[in-house]
DNA sequence: AATGAAAGCTCTTAGAC
DNA sequence: GTCTAAGAGCTTTCATT
């Protein structure tokens, strides 16, 4: 990792689809020496995958939430909960809950209610999109 | 948004730099039609963009965590914050830190402290690794 | 580790259904 | 909205430094 991977994690988390040659373009170094260092930067599983970045509102999930949980096994059954964190305190997971309604939501949570007590926040607005620490 | 539609989102989530043609191949369609089908996603706002998929631990930084906070600035302004979403609460911002080490955490967090409570909750590690809900 | 040149493949555009 | 065909451009390989 020096200054030249950073600038290519930079280059790559703005645009993921950027052709090797593009990128050369963009650190000042030839096409196969980047696709080199990028080829590198995923066998050193620094880089574990490239995805797509969907809006899910455009996609018809109008509500998303924050959901707090006892069990795991709840939340990885049920694919409305795109995303799932173990985390210290007395609810040991916290995962990010997407529906397509309000009411959704309520049948999502009064099933999981059966099971164990959960603490939801709904999320209002992003303030911080997504992105990379320091490099 | 048809079950093609899904297919090319549902592939590109899993590999976003997947060529046209492989693309093409994998939902039976020739690669000007799948490209188009993209451009048309993107255009219409449903994907949003393509990025990379950084281990942020294999860069450094050991320690992530989720904090709560009222003050939306603070996050906006440290590069730490990878992430932050406002949600419905008593502390109405709640956001992804990551950080090299725990009195790398304490530092940022007592920073903030002059300014704000905050409540923190250590990440010890991913139940449900992002992924897309049902399409 | 990086480069330039060349072969092979991929993407895009154009035109037709 | 999708297809085929062809030209432009890209990726990859390899010899070289």
């Amino acid at each position: 990792m020096d200054a030249t991977d950073a600038q290519i994690l930079a280059a790559l988390d703005l645009d993921a689809r950027l052709s090797m040659s593009e990128l050369a373009r963009l650190v000042g170094m030839s096409a196969p020496s980047v696709s080199e260092r990028v080829r590198r930067l995923e066998a050193g599983r620094v880089i574990r995958g490239f995805t797509v970045d969907v809006d899910t509102r455009a996609i018809g999930y109008q509500i998303r939430a924050m959901v707090r949980i006892r069990l795991e096994r709840l939340i990885q059954e049920r694919p409305e909960f795109v995303e799932c964190d173990k985390i210290t305190g007395d609810d040991p997971f916290l995962a990010r809950l997407v529906v397509h309604t309000i009411e959704q939501m309520d049948d999502v949570l009064e099933a999981l209610s059966e099971h164990a007590v959960t603490s939801t926040a709904v999320i209002k607005g992003t303030s911080v999109k997504r992105r990379l620490p320091p490099l």
